[in-house]
This record gives C-alpha cells, structure tokens and sequence, in this order.
DNA sequence: CCGGACGCCTGTCGGC
DNA sequence: TGCCGACAGGCGTCCG
C-alpha cells in the first residue's frame, strides 16, 4: 500500500524521534511478517545508537551503530512514534523501546511487511541489490526509461511498476502519472517513443514529488507517522474514480485489471 | 531472458 | 441481518 511518497513522508516524520537515540528494547508481539522478524533480534538490537534513517525504494533502511534494521511496510503497514507507555492496539506487531521514553510501533494488519537486521552494505542484501534507480534522482529520466524498454512487450504500467526498471512507482501512481503523460497502461512498453518517455518520466517524477509535499496518499490503512492522514487523495485524477469524468475530457474514466492490478485510465485521452 | 500467475494475510465492501 | 466472493497501496517466486 504505502508507495514511495507514504514511505518518505513516514521516513521524515519518523526521522528526528530516532537518530541520535539508543534502542532500549524491543517487543516483538507477533513475528510472523513476511518474513518472521528474527527470534534474536531484540537481543542483537538492543543497546545500539540509531545513526541514520534512509530509504531506498520502499524500503527503509535505520542505520544503527552495528548493522541496519531493514523494514518495508507491505501493503498495510504503518509507524508512529508514541510515548512508550501506550498501550498497543491489534496488529501492533512490533515495537522499537527507545531511550528517550517514545517508542516507534509497526502496524501491519495484513503482515506483509518486514522487519529484518542486517549486516555490511545495505545495498548489497539480495532484497536491495537488484533495485533499479530512484524515481527522483538524475539517473531515472526517458532516455533511460526508452533504452529499458526496447524489444520488450510488457504493459508500460507493468514496467513502470518493476522495481528493477524504476523503485516506488506502485499502482496509485503508475496510473496517475500514465494518465498525465496521456499513455494507455496497456500500450506495450517496447512501442513508446522517446519523446513520449520523456513525458512520462517527468509526470512520474512530478506526481511522486507533488504526492510527498501533501504527506502521501490516504485510502485505508496509512496515517502518517503523527497519526494524521496525507492529503494527496484530493490529487488523485484517476485512481478509484472508475466512471467518474474524465478531468480532461470528460468522458467516464475506465477500469480494467492489467497484470492483475486494478487500473484507471481515459481511453480517449489515453493512447 | 521474458511474461504471466500465484501466494502470502486480514479487513472491508457490495450484492444477494 | 448474514453470508460470500471480490478486492485492497507489494513483491518474491515459480512456471512455461
């Protein structure tokens, strides 16, 4: 669920309540994410100084003074920093005690999160590794998106959504930023033009920057890490608007699974 | 290599 | 009201 905005919203908000501080302890309620959070965890974590909080693609990366603790929020997956002393509601799995009397809390009803420590360079663990380009940085733009592509047949929604072609972009924003660029989600993403990837990488990049300025995207389950929803629902042009007008033209927006995701398009402004 | 399908989970919603 | 299937923001794995 959360995508890159929500997970960069989280990370900022959760960012000064943790760097600097010691881990005091940690109390795993139900280790049974995607994968299980690791029996001896709190037992390696604990006493260690929180040096750094990165992100890379979904993931967020806390750097502590041995090791990293990898943790990705899945589909439903949420954090907040609370006094430690209140109380736990359901699928509140995980909490990270720290020193300075908060403590940051995992939720995660649908327990496809993760929540892992590791060791060496996070960019080498076989989960980062094979990531492709940040969306924001210099390395993503169409030429790259154009090279990428050639002689390939996918969906461009299914490419765009590819973590090895481009980290962050999930389904909320893949259609909205194909549906700025004007590309149908199913065109086949060996037959779009440079000129036409240039568009999109640019739509990908201002979507994904506009959606991180108003705190990401609230549907169901994410609040950011005070609690309070992110407003870029008001933004969304097509996503959950299936037969509602089309901004542009007017005409009802369409639906239809593509790769077994839920997608939201104009067909006559779309091609 | 590529493309497509499938689980993993729980909660919610719409239709009957 | 209750039940049941469909669906939900992700992603690694498996198969042809």
């Amino acid at each position: 669920m959360p995508e890159l905005p929500e997970v960069e919203t989280t990370r900022r908000g959760i960012a000064p309540y943790l760097v600097g501080a010691r881990i005091a302890g940690v109390v795993v309620r139900d280790p049974r994410l995607r994968y299980p959070v690791p029996a001896d965890l709190p037992q390696v974590v604990a006493g260690r100084a929180v040096v750094d909080l990165r992100r890379r693609g979904k993931y967020l990366l806390l750097g502590l003074d041995d090791g990293t603790l990898l943790l990705h929020l899945g589909m439903s997956g949420s954090l907040r920093v609370l006094p430690a002393d209140v109380a736990p509601g359901p699928h509140d799995h995980v909490d990270l005690i720290l020193d300075n009397g908060r403590c940051l809390r995992l939720r995660d009803p649908r327990r496809f999160g993760a929540l892992l420590w590791i060791t060496g360079p996070a960019e080498d663990h076989p989960l980062i590794r094979h990531l492709g380009p940040e969306p924001l940085e210099d390395g993503f733009d169409g030429s790259y998106l154009y090279s990428r592509s050639r002689s390939r047949r996918v969906a461009v929604k299914n490419f765009i959504m590819d973590a090895r072609i481009v980290v962050g972009v999930g389904n909320i924003y893949a259609n909205e930023s194909l549906f700025l660029a004007r590309i149908h989600p199913s065109r086949a993403c060996g037959r779009i033009s440079l000129e036409r990837y240039r568009r999109l990488a640019d739509e990908i990049k201002g979507v994904l920057r506009h959606a991180i300025g108003q705190g990401g995207t609230s549907l169901r389950d994410f609040v950011r890490e005070d609690g309070n929803p992110g407003y870029f629902s008001l933004s969304l042009n097509v996503y959950g608007r299936a037969n509602e007008p089309c901004p542009i033209c007017g005409t009802p927006l369409s639906q239809r699974r593509i790769g077994q995701r839920s997608s939201f398009f104009c067909a006559r402004c779309q091609h």
